[in-house]
DNA sequence: GGCACAGCATTTTAGACAGCATGTC
DNA sequence: CTAAAATGCTGTGCC
């Protein structure tokens, strides 16, 4: 099937033509035939780099020919964006909507597409975006995480609240490959179309005792180039011209095994020297020194810790080809879209709840999925590495010949319901309770257990009472309706048990105190805490005897409320340290973080901050100011003393902190010193630009973040913190 | 006395969504 | 349903 021949606009096929697409994959033929252009919903389930994407892209253009609109939802923002590139410049107008990457709602519904996470939709339709009722074509990326425990629940519902709203619009969803994909095209009225065809051909296999064996072709011999399985895995696809994956359980495995493969590969190439003098301009940290060691000799590692720009620096060394391995903590198997010739699934175990488990199959999939990169490589090799004999049989049976997992509603989970039914209640999609029974009827949960017995009417009861006991929301009869308190924290889009953790606490401080709302708040559903170490105890226990005035807590009774207690308090003091100018590379020593953890738990907290202003300004008034102070503060990472300097446009935490001990401590003063004492310490076009914003009366405030190289400090580790010596 | 090393004990452990209010080149 | 690997520490044996 020709691309030239579908019902398409000339612009899209023009841009297809020019990167080579001219025909159709076979499971692209296979949704054409199902009706795609003829309006029908589809449920497209197979494997990665199959063409999902240009399916879902084709009929979105369909759609907006005829004056349509269309919603794309992904898991994450970095796909987020990158859907949006994809996108853009092929004749649609389109827009991005994520926590982070935000447009005025108005602005947002000019686009014909629309690229956002599933959060970020659920948010819309609480604060009530208009266009969204306009929507005429909604796909569903990665539809297989409404099987999800964390965020399955909020997937489902948004797309139930959608269908509700907008009866005739248009579902695609696409899938990995799942164990009942027939149930969500069920759900979804949806024609179903599944394949294992792949553009690039996949070879599944187990290593062992130096050959990889395969279940339907010669077994393949790696090179034992050192003492190393993983290692020479990899080197064997890198003297062949290939790039390597290797996924691991842990972080430290990561790091180590980047290590490993560097000494391994020794290469020394100039790409490689530019990208690590990149990370190394970056890095104040150890994280940093060491990630930029791997790259110069062509290998890195890839998790959470890593700060965005060395998370960038890695990926787009490795699309480029410089570096040749990644060795990755899970981030990248769903994430990205970065494959390699041979993917080496090296940690087939997981540390979770009570011990090691071993992955999914979905997981292995998935990071399978990833080995063969198209027109680049002659195949994909996806590696298991066994350590015994007896393992070989196994991995082949629970991993490669093993059928996905089934995908189940997580709409049953009390945790999940209490925050979707207030939101139903409060944008008054339901007025009453049968009216939230009726709608929880249209959900996936509802149409997997259709006559069968289910316990989601009592769930559902429970949650109600307690929302109403809360006072979230007023029930009259079977009447019900969200008080203020209950649309604001709809609106907020905080769990409804962190509101309750918040007021309450509010309700409780006799004074305000920063500690005391970090701790609060770190202590809510909707963020997670630091892991604890052994050595932490003392320190902690001591930091809480000498604030116990700043808290707003005690210290409970039980040894898991105590440790939980540990635990907040440990992250109420990365995000004190943050917001009094400790320096990152200093954070990461005592708390054994990185960057990017650093900068998750801000961003996090930011927002919780900013909910806290929001209930106080309900409940305790005199707190929303200092609130709101402490959110700035945490926001940009500085101390009380920059708040008047970090207004202007172009300061940040380091330029505010040089102004400040150049004796310059507000915007008056910078005025009055004009730009030759400002030169010196900004830098000529920056003193001309703030110079112009101080005298034009100081403008808003749009400032680009800053660099981290704020003043270095003499203190290391956690229990330099409360300035104690041992 | 000092060093090497076996063997036992202790420690550690993945990821990442969300507000608001503005207008835009 | 379910832990494993790395690091730290201690005691022993040997020179």
């Amino acid at each position: 099937m020709k691309v030239a021949d579908l019902p398409l606009p000339q612009t899209l096929k023009t841009r297809y033509a020019e990167r080579g697409i001219e025909n159709l994959y076979p499971p692209q033929e296979a949704c054409v035939a199902a009706g795609i252009f003829e309006k029908k919903n589809l449920l497209c389930a197979i494997p990665t780099a199959s063409g999902k994407t240009i399916v879902a892209e084709m009929v979105m253009h369909r759609h907006i020919a005829d004056g349509g609109k269309c919603l794309y939802i992904v898991p994450l923002r970095a796909l987020a964006s990158e859907k949006f590139e994809d996108f853009s410049g092929k004749g649609a107008k389109v827009g991005v909507a994520t926590g982070d990457l935000d447009r005025p709602d108005a602005y947002l519904g000019r686009n014909d597409i629309v690229v956002a996470t599933s959060e970020k939709v659920d948010s819309l339709l609480r604060n009530g975006a208009p266009w969204l009722s306009k929507i005429t074509l909604l796909v569903v990326d990665e539809c297989h995480l409404i099987g999800s425990p964390d965020r399955g629940a909020t997937l489902e519902m948004v797309i139930a609240k959608l269908l509700m709203k907008n009866p005739g619009m248009q579902v695609i969803a696409l899938s990995a490959t799942v164990g009942n994909p027939g149930a969500i095209a069920g759900w979804l009225n949806a024609a179903l179309v599944t394949s294992e065809w792949r553009p690039v051909d996949l070879r599944e296999g187990v290593y062992f005792e130096g050959a990889i064996h395969f279940a339907e072709r010669e077994d393949r011999t790696v090179a034992g180039k050192s003492r190393y399985d993983d290692l020479n895995l990899v080197l064997d696809t890198v003297a062949e011209g290939g790039q390597c994956l290797v996924f691991v359980s842990s972080r430290r495995n990561a790091e180590a095994f980047a290590k490993r493969a560097a000494g391994g590969l020794k290469l020394s190439e100039p790409a490689l020297d530019t990208a690590s003098a990149a990370i190394e301009h970056e890095a104040q940290t150890d994280l940093g020194r060491t990630l930029a060691l791997c790259v110069r000799n062509g290998a890195a590692f890839h998790h959470a810790g890593l700060s965005s720009a060395e998370r960038h620096i890695v990926e787009e060394g490795f699309r480029n080809g410089s570096i040749r391995v990644i060795s990755s903590t899970p981030t990248l198997a769903a994430g990205l879209n970065l494959p390699a010739r041979r993917v080496v699934i090296r940690d087939y175990l997981r540390f979770g709840d009570g011990g090691m488990a071993p992955i999914p199959v979905g997981e292995y999939k998935q990071m399978a999925g990833r080995a063969g990169r198209p027109h680049l490589d002659p195949y994909g090799e996806a590696v298991l590495i066994a350590k015994t004999a007896d393992a070989v049989n196994d991995l082949f049976e629970n991993y490669i010949d093993a059928p996905p997992e089934e995908i189940a509603s997580q709409c049953n989970a009390e945790n999940a319901l209490r925050s979707h039914v207030l939101s139903l209640i409060a944008t008054a999609f339901c007025r009453s309770r049968p009216d939230v029974l009726a709608f929880m009827d249209r959900t996936f949960y509802a149409y997997e257990h259709q006559g069968r017995r289910s316990t989601i009417h009592e769930t559902i009861e429970r949650v109600i009472d307690w929302l109403c006991d809360k006072e979230m929301v007023t029930a009259l009869g079977d009447r019900l309706e969200a008080t203020e308190y209950g649309t604001l924290v709809s609106r907020l889009y905080i769990d409804p048990r962190s509101a309750e953790t918040i007021v309450d606490a509010l309700a409780k401080a006799p004074d305000f105190a920063d500690l005391g709302l970090l701790e609060t708040l770190a202590r809510t559903p909707d963020m997670l805490t630091l892991y604890l170490r052994k050595d932490d105890y003392e320190v902690i226990y001591r930091f809480i005897d000498e604030h116990i005035d700043e808290l707003w807590t005690g210290l409970p009774y039980g040894d898991d409320e105590m440790q939980a207690f540990f635990c907040s308090v440990k992250t109420a003091m990365l995000l004190l340290n943050w917001s009094e100018e400790v320096t990152e590379a200093m954070i990461c020593e005592r708390f054994n973080v990185g960057p990017g953890d650093i900068h998750n738990k801000v961003e996090t907290a930011v927002w919780l901050i900013h909910a806290a202003s929001r209930l106080a300004s309900l409940f305790k008034r005199p707190f929303a100011q200092p609130i709101a102070d402490l959110e700035i503060r945490v926001k940009h990472g500085i101390k009380k003393e920059l708040l008047p300097l970090i207004k202007l446009r172009g300061i940040g935490r380091v330029r505010a902190r040089r102004l400040f001990n150049a004796g310059l401590t507000t915007p008056e003063e910078l005025r009055a010193a004009g730009i030759g004492a400002l030169v010196p310490v900004l830098g000529e076009k920056t003193a001309a630009s703030v110079l112009a914003q101080v005298e034009g009366k100081g403008g808003g405030k749009t400032a680009p973040p800053e660099k981290d190289e704020a003043p270095r400090s003499r203190q290391a580790f956690l229990s330099a913190f409360c300035g104690d010596e041992e």
